[in-house]
DNA sequence: TTGAGAATGATAATGGTTATCACAAGTTGT
DNA sequence: ACAACTTGTGATAACCATTATCATTCTCAA
C-alpha cells in the first residue's frame, strides 16, 4: 500500500528535519509552508505511519511525543530531573533479536531503547543538598 | 540518604504489584489501605523515587506513565494499534554497556527497552482491508 | 511553647492528544 | 452530467493524566 499524498508530506518534512518532532512542532512546520495541514490530521497520519512502519515515536517524561522516521536507528539518554536528551552516537547493543517464541504472532516494527539517568548539571545542582 | 516513611510506604505497594502501575493505579491503591495518600503526593514521591534509581517508569502510547520498581529488569512488545503490552520472559540483550566517553558525565539509573508493532489481534482485523 | 521550614493534599490549571461532526473531495453506477 | 455513497479533512470541543498552587499540618530544635 503506498502512501497517500498527505502521508508522504509529512514523512518527508519529517526526513528533512535532523531532530525528532512533536506532533505539535511538525503541525507547525507544515502550517508555514505551503499546502498547510490541521492538527487532527497529523496526529491521524502519525500514527498511521507508525504502524505502517514509517516512523517511530518514544515519550519525553513530559508526556510529549517525538517522532521520527522508523529508519533511524537512534539511542537516547534522558534526564529524569529536567526532561533534557541527548542522543548517543553508537549504539551500545549489537543485536536486538527477537526469536518467534517470544514473538507469540506479534510483528515488530521498531524498537526503542532509552537509558534514564541524571545529567551532570542536575547532578550538581544537587550535591549542596543531599550526596 | 534513606527513603521517608511515605516514599517507602508507595515503594513497598510497588514491589507488591507483580505488574505496573500508573500514578493513578498507585494512588487508588493506597486509597483503599489505611494511611491514604493525596494524589499529588503520589505524584511527587514517584519522581523523586526515580530520580533515586529505585523507580523505572515508561510511557505507553496513550501517554499513560507506568511505574515500577528499578530492580525489575523487564522489556516489553507494545501494539501500536490497540495499545497492549506483554511482558518478554527473557532479556534478548545480553549486555547493555555504555563506555564514560558515551555518557559523557550522564549518570545512568535505570533503562528501558521496548519493542512496538502489532499484535496478532490487530493483524488479522487490518488483514481484510488492506494487506 | 514557639517559630522556621518542610511535607501534605484538595483543588485548579495545564497542555498534548483524541473525539466529534459537518463539510469537501473523490468514486462508482447509470 | 447527476445522484448516491465512501473517504479524507480540519476547526473545535472534550478528555484526562499530570503539575502547580497554596493554605494547612507536621517536625523539630531551642
Amino acid at each position: 500500500m503506498p502512501l497517500t499524498a498527505k502521508q508522504g508530506q509529512l514523512l518527508k518534512e519529517l526526513k528533512r528535519c535532523k531532530g525528532e518532532l512533536s506532533g505539535q512542532d511538525l503541525h507547525a512546520r507544515l502550517r508555514k509552508g505551503s499546502r498547510p495541514m490541521g492538527l487532527a490530521t497529523v496526529y491521524r497520519h502519525l500514527r498511521q505511519l507508525q504502524q505502517l512502519g514509517e516512523v517511530r515515536c518514544r515519550h519525553l517524561p513530559s508526556g510529549e511525543a517525538l517522532y521520527a522516521p522508523a529508519e533511524r536507528d537512534e539511542h537516547h539518554l534522558t534526564c529524569v530531573d529536567c526532561g533534557s536528551t541527548t542522543t548517543l552516537e553508537s549504539c551500545p547493543v549489537h543485536s536486538v533479536h527477537l526469536d518467534a517464541g517470544q514473538l507469540g504472532g506479534f510483528r515488530p516494527l521498531f524498537h526503542t531503547l532509552e537509558f534514564f539517568g541524571l545529567c551532570g548539571e542536575c547532578q550538581q545542582r544537587h550535591q549542596g543538598a543531599a550526596g
